[in-house]
DNA sequence: ATGAAAGCGCTAACAG
DNA sequence: CTGTTAGCGCTTTCAT
């Protein structure tokens, strides 16, 4: 037999009210919490519902209501460990609050992004987590405004003049990344990521640079940046190592993906961290710490951005009035293995142990 | 101003039809393709549809309809590359049908799952992609079949009685690691993982010891499996290393978690793969390729997994009867560095370029 | 305290 | 070829 004439009719709400023996509109206020029912029709109700097995249909509930209580969130992938953990939060936290989060991947392309918001906006979702591609100043944030969508803006962004934003404090991740490499005694540092309109990257790259050049003005800073895929990121950084200038004693990536390349191009090379460059990367991953050389990496407060993007954008969502906030979340700097003096001997030891 | 009351109120059918001066039910006909419509009229409409900029309500148009297009999808964890390639693989395809995919996550837990489940089926989905926790035979799967729901398992399953299945074919796999671990001399191999209840990991795990023993009856093969966290078999490993059997010269995980506790031991320990001790694991992640030494790993077909299960899934929800079906997707295995013949020297040079 | 009535935005059956 | 009618399952006045 097909399955689909196995699909059984669900009970509605007026099922549950004929076996009470009340009106579906008092069904309705028993389970909304009203409480103005007369406690005995009440518990027929609450018996009813559990007898026939009932349960509200969220859509058709949300059709006559104004809002709907679904929640979108837009994120560049899904594949990395840092856009996992922020669907992974959202959704717990729209649960919490009786919402649905309808997750979507913009797959690093402006027009995706801005076609998935306009399918939101179809969905009449209550509210947007927005983490754009590049930008507050894309497509889709431009959308959102235009249509007078609620939302929130994160990670790849730093502040707007119209919508609420929530992402790591690059800028002091990056500084502390600064005072490390530079106290450690390295002189000529690159900087590699991807993404060179990302405002977050920017960041990156400014607030290493003005620490960095604060402690050691005779640091020699040179910078290989693409927008883009990383493909093309790749190329650019096995010239630069080709060109036959002075080898960097120390790499700093903006991306988890430069990591990755740096790592891959380290290979190539037959180069090991730390003895022969050392690394640090923007972005976390597990692997990071059982790999030898453990990698070191800025960790970006996951957690905290999704609670506070959540906290923000259901205040607005409740009508909450105000100018857009800009709030930046602290990360970690965790320094291991990858990174050493210029020229010394390797530290011994495992990564951090948990 | 409350971005609130920004919020405009969007363009019905009703506004489209009175534009274009003809019904509601015209304007509908004409956006659902009917070709029965005047094509003046039809031209109206459509003018008016650009003019206001009008879109369907897709809830409001599912409401109407027998069966909403949407598809739910259920993964065990959002935060790993496979997940997270596999939700963005269904994604494409959903949308591909007109269909929007939404996606949960069940964190390892098996209540949660029978829950999501629950609510997917309170938003009436036309179908189900489940990634099971352990196996067919939770909750989450009876509840399935208890409610008459379209579904198709995948992942950590191999096969069911009542729903189609999907999945990498793992026994195959396993088989493969064995022949290459035997040939280059291994005798002596752990196999560690995570989920004992995991049809696929009872498979990966027999599809191995089966292999190896027809090839080498003289092979030892330890095994460190549980149930359960990551915790536990951190701490299983770590007791089967330290007591003081003769080292295995081979390590096979079944698990992603797995290989990273193995590494994590293995770096605690200060034995490197392969000299000391080689590495094979199931799952491969993009990292694995870029460290010294590259990490030996099965790559499951993510894409084919997902393509299938959607092929199989949308001809249930259009009705197509049949016994359930089983498909077993062949996997990739790449052997790279971390891989050795047992006291020999390393090999030299990079990991797979690309 | 309760129910009848009126929709939310759309589609499908059926007359015309 | 087109419009009318009747809902999908629910919530919300507004009388009673």
């Amino acid at each position: 037999m097909a399955q689909k004439e196995a699909q059984q009719r669900r009970p509605s709400i007026h099922d549950v009210a004929s076996h009470a023996g009340v009106s579906a509109a008092t069904v309705s206020k028993v389970l909304s919490g009203v409480t103005t029912v007369k406690p005995e029709n009440a518990q027929r109700v609450l018996d009813a519902v559990e007898l026939l097995g009932y349960r509200v249909d969220p859509l058709a509930s949300d059709m006559r209501r104004a809002k709907r209580r679904i929640i979108g969130a837009i994120m560049p992938e899904f594949e990395s460990e840092f856009f996992g953990q922020m669907v992974s939060e959202l959704e717990g936290l729209a649960e919490q609050r009786g919402y649905t989060l309808v997750a979507a991947s913009s797959r690093e392309s402006e027009a995706r992004e801005k076609e998935i918001l306009a399918r939101m906006h179809d969905w009449r979702v209550a509210g947007v987590v927005l983490a754009p591609v590049r930008n507050e100043h894309g497509p889709a944030a431009a959308f959102m405004k235009a249509n007078g969508m609620t939302g929130v803006l994160i990670d790849r962004v730093l502040a707007d003049d119209a919508f609420d934003t929530v992402s790591a404090d690059s800028a002091a991740a990056s500084a502390e990344v600064a005072r490390a490499l530079v106290g450690m005694g390295h002189r000529h540092v690159l900087v590699v990521g991807l993404g060179e309109q990302a405002a977050t990257v920017r960041a990156r790259l400014e607030g290493f640079r003005r620490t960095a050049l604060e402690l050691a003005p005779d640091i020699r800073i040179d910078v290989v940046l693409c927008e883009s895929d990383v493909g093309p990121l790749r190329a650019l950084l096995h010239d630069y190592f080709s060109k036959g200038t002075e080898r960097p004693t120390a790499v700093y990536s903006l991306f988890l993906k430069g990591t990755l390349v740096a790592l891959s191009e380290f290979r190539r090379r037959g180069w090991h961290c730390p003895n022969d460059i050392s690394l640090v990367g923007f972005d976390d991953a597990e692997w990071m710490q059982v790999t030898w050389p453990a990698i070191a990496a800025v960790v970006q407060p996951v957690r905290e951005i999704a609670t506070n993007a959540m906290e923000v954008l259901f205040r607005r969502i409740e009508g909450e009035g105000g100018p857009p906030t800009a709030r930046l979340e602290p990360c970690k700097v965790l320094m291991r293995e990858s990174v050493g003096s210029p020229g010394s001997v390797p530290h011994s030891g495992g990564g951090d142990r948990q």
